[in-house]
DNA sequence: AGGCATAATGCGTTAAGCGTCATACAGTAC
DNA sequence: GTACTGTATGACGCTTAACGCATTATGCCT
């Protein structure tokens, strides 16, 4: 077969699911706190708080949808809170969706070059 | 090399970016819709409309903001305009986290049921 | 041209979420 | 115990976007 179009069509709970899953991925603080968690491994709130210039609660507030929805994990160090990435699918959608933009963005600069 | 840790941190207008991508994908309707015209190929709006309940001018709009973004295209038929899904990538990012969903509640079960 | 369909756009209301300040809570040191 | 650090949470203003109603634009027909 060459296309399985897709059996059937997502409950509305699926959708609200699902949805839900990209809005936490739709705000820019929380991909950079992911993308930071990635690149530096487990870091402690207050790392984040001067990586990211955000106020200590808007951190925390975000670390903790995240934790909710199991994409960082968070342990103890003494006083501190460590988090850590927890899953890597984000790290695979990010990729995908950004060679999706660099493929679009070059496709529209052939398109301004004429060929 | 195994894994290039992701060379560095995005940009903020990178993180901009994606972001503003997943956030199409963040609302129910607009999921629904791409859902939908993947199952069912090719519609014009009014089919749309029946499909999901909304109103015209909210279909109108989602269905405009998803082509902007070129994740769908549009054709005229007569006084009919017939959308299409134009990039796979949304399908592709539904499955992945769709299967993740689905392993995150089994583990959750797993949890609950002891073992 | 006018009349009829289909789809897009202004405008207003409403709800959701960001972001900060102030406060409360947990853990450590003394 | 108190004092101090680090983090989470309640309360609040503000921005953004959903959603519908009414209107306007676009294309087909006679």
């Amino acid at each position: 077969m060459i296309a399985p179009a897709s059996a059937s069509l997502p409950s509305p709970q699926r959708l609200v699911e699902l949805s839900g899953f990209f809005r936490l991925l739709s705000e820019p603080t929380r991909l950079q706190l992911l993308c930071q968690l990635k690149h530096g491994g487990a870091m402690d709130v207050a790392s984040l708080i001067e990586a990211t210039g955000f106020s200590q609660s808007h951190i925390s507030r975000q670390l903790g949808q995240l934790q909710r929805a199991g994409l960082v994990s968070c342990e103890r160090d003494g006083p501190r809170l460590i988090y850590a990435v927890a899953d890597p699918l984000v790290d695979d959608l990010c990729n995908l969706v950004q060679m999706r933009l660099k493929q679009r963005l070059e496709q529209q600069l052939r398109q301004l070059q004429g060929v």
